[in-house]
DNA sequence: TGTACATCAGTGAACGCGCGTTCACTGATGTAC
DNA sequence: TGTACATCAGTGAACGCGCGTTCACTGATGTAC
């Protein structure tokens, strides 16, 4: 049956936070396109009325989500503690798109490619801009070493299945960004 | 046909080399069992003679592939620049299986995620005691530190579709952990 | 050492299931008058 | 404002392809004598 247009819009943009959750928790190719529907509360045969392909869905759900993630702006050592708390390696679903998606984007379409690349730039100037107190040169590298010891470390930390050697990533990590960040802090 | 058991051997050898570059260059679903068994010069119906399933190759071929990687143990500063050059971001099917492979670990087996566990905790012993300048509890800090942070900038730079961006994450990464490394190298 | 035969690694056709995608249909929306 | 009708979002059955897995068969290996 026919739906009106801002019921449309809403469930277009239901069928983008579902699937944004199970593509985090399960990964793009082990969700179907029938699960992601059914997620959202509608039939797997009305999705091609809002997207062209799953590929189409796989790259406006990177946009959406990483449009949405405003994270990393404030506080940045709280940002840190909170990205690599075990709280955070166990909420992948919920959690940073980045450390859910990134590794996999490799294997996507452009599109998506291009939406994740788009993603990671802002991520690394918001982090930048909440570095105000080093000068221009460090600034830059402080963020992109800090980001990507974060990254990694959500990464790794998610692939041990031993609890112990997996905080230890988290914690040792996060202790090493801090010595980063405190020896300009410091000075 | 029969084959002898010196070919036997070879021939399980050949499939587990082919399953590790394959799975590092296309992911373990975009994989198939048909595929490698073609790249190890067999056809896909022996495929069960060496293995039990799909997943029984994936944790075997991890153990292989990890159990074989011995990098890292030499020069630290050497193989972090390796490493984190365009050179190895480029060579997803010969590079690091831990960059490669350590993200999909989540949506695999048991068996697999133990292989990956153990493969890791040998790789962060291995640059531990490739920093004998270090005290006991710095040691353990930096290599996890700057494994984070290696695993990770390879990762987001073969997400990344611009050439400068990516680049600039491994290049401003390898500044990074240098500077971490010198900090304690130099006093 | 040579011969007969049981074993079994590898072959390739076939099976069955799941998933992306299509399509005829339904009935509510929203527009034309 | 009220009515008639064209539009089209959503439904659910069906299609077709690909892939993991199975199986009857082949013929070289390697053992028993």
């Amino acid at each position: 049956m026919k739906v009106s247009r801002e019921q449309m819009a809403e469930n277009r943009h239901r069928i983008l936070d579902a699937a944004s959750w199970l593509f985090r928790e399960k990964g793009f190719e082990a969700v179907t396109v029938a699960e992601v529907m059914n997620a959202a509360g509608l039939t797997h045969g009305g999705f091609y009325g809002h997207f062209s392909s799953k590929d189409d869905l796989i790259a406006q759900t990177l946009a959406h989500v990483l449009a949405a993630d405003s994270s990393g702006g404030g506080d940045l050592r709280a940002y840190v503690d909170a990205y690599l708390a075990p709280r955070h390696r166990d909420n992948c679903a919920g959690g940073c798109p980045t450390a859910g998606l990134a590794a996999a984007i490799r294997h996507q379409s452009p599109a998506a490619r291009s939406a994740m690349t788009e993603g990671l730039r802002s991520q690394i100037d918001r982090i930048g801009k909440a570095l105000p107190e080093f000068d221009a040169a460090d600034r830059r590298r402080v963020a992109i070493g800090s980001w990507s010891a974060m990254v990694g470390a959500v990464i790794l930390a998610r692939a041990i299945d031993d609890p112990a050697l997996s905080d230890e990533v988290l914690e040792q990590t996060r202790a090493w960004i801090d010595a980063g960040l405190g020896k300009q802090f410091a000075r």
